[in-house]
DNA sequence: CAGTAGGGATTGTTGAACAATTCCACAAGA
DNA sequence: TCTTGTGGAATTGTTCAACAATCCCTACTG
């Protein structure tokens, strides 16, 4: 035990700054980190709306007991991506009409919030920027997936000039649910291109620091997203449930 | 088994309004009720901010395994009632000045939205002012712990104008983790009493249809109550976790 | 007094076991 | 034909016991 020591220190009282970094040090229990694995397979499409998540076939692919990926299953059902019923497992779920608007009517309260707000910080609006570029990008090679991606990013941003970890939080959790949704729809490519000019109309009354008329175009997007999405989805979600119980 | 039967026939077809009862019928695992139980007590205080739960003794006393109890200590973290420590354990979380701050953040966003878009339902509103009263007569009667409570359903219900789903569970969440402030704090009871006069300014406002009118009052409520918190609460969240720390 | 090496207690995770429930196919009856 | 039992197989619900990993505290050493 006489080998090379690097020695690491760490003055105890007047590190600053180093603190936020907390969360990075601290690892993650396996459940957790299963938990991980299943909500980036659920968002890439790999488990779809209405699949049945067998705890023994996960249990063994994952190489986990039970027990642990039953915690992980925890997890996911109260982020509303899957469901539970007792005695009958957990399920992909599929977001009813009534969850696309109830989405919708959060996401216009949060982020046009946020929006309203804004007076002229140059700092933050860069991020939003990037998010807008990266779709418009997307969207000239032809890259739809990259879009959609791009698109929520954009929203989130929006929301997190509110400056609220749980405003972040929430609306993360509403994004994931959401891409449940497209997952069911059936062309999600033409859905998100319509709304990239008014990505830029939006930025640009931030960046004006004009944040209520930023509010109003947001608001006006949102209501036209909405209506289009419950269009189109209206009879996809019956039928993904039909084809469940079919199969 | 030849005993009287009741026949209740079913068409599979068409049963209106039935499918809204399905929530009902189905049970509950034992992890959900078992975090009911220890969500209850932490709400009353039996469990204080900072206090470890042990996973030994929680078990016994209540009878479940360490397993299911362990899934409840997850549920209630994600409502973070509950801050979990790898290897550490479970315990009652302390909110931090920061928490509080955000949660008014929160609500001021939710809750402004919600009554900004009153006009004139008279139905709705009937639930609000019975919070109002019941608030008015705990004050009467001196029964403080009453008080704190009625306060908390009034601004629940104020949230519920928005007709969201999310949103409730949203606001219950923020205002459980609310509780634990309450519980840090010396006097929560004067807290309380100085905000009835303006519960009833803003159920005026509500009542006569006046949506931004209520909600300019109710965010300089927030404004005042929030900044009233963090005021009384600074040295208060350390002591605790001082407290904590010396037992 | 600082640092460190045990040792006890608690949590993390697994595997097995059994009970409870659901699912599915098939037979029986109207 | 359609409905209604009735088995058994499969899956989940829950518990238990065991061991590894980690933390906390004490006592020892320099």
């Amino acid at each position: 035990m006489t080998g090379t020591i690097v020695e690491v220190v760490i003055e105890d009282s007047d590190v600053p700054g180093l603190e936020a970094d907390r969360g990075l040090v601290s690892r993650k229990s396996t459940a957790e980190r299963v938990a991980g694995v299943l909500r980036k397979r659920i968002a890439e499409g790999f488990f779809l709306p209405g699949g049945r998540l067998s705890e023994q076939d996960i249990g063994n692919a994952l190489g986990v007991s039970r027990n642990t990926l039953r915690e992980a299953f925890r997890l996911l059902t109260h982020e509303r991506l899957l469901a539970h019923e007792l005695n009958r497992g957990v399920f992909v779920r599929i977001p009813s009409i009534e969850d696309v608007v109830d989405i919708y009517r959060v996401r216009k309260i949060i982020e046009c919030a946020a929006v309203r707000g804004v007076t002229a910080k140059p700092a933050t609006f860069a991020r939003i920027k990037e998010k807008v570029d990266i779709g418009d990008e997307a969207a000239r090679t032809g890259n739809w997936k990259d879009l959609g991606t791009a698109n929520v990013w954009f929203h989130q941003e929006l929301a997190a000039l509110s400056g609220s970890e749980r405003v972040n939080e929430l609306v993360g959790r509403l994004t994931a649910e959401l891409r449940l949704v497209f997952h069911i729809m059936a062309e999600p490519r033409r859905f998100h291109e319509r709304y990239l000019p008014r990505n830029h109309e939006i930025l640009d009354r931030i960046e004006a620091g004009d944040g209520p008329g930023a509010e109003q175009l947001l608001m006006k997007y949102l209501e036209d997203a909405e209506e289009q999405l419950v269009e189109a989805y209206a009879d996809r979600a019956d039928a993904a449930r039909a084809a469940v119980a079919a199969d």
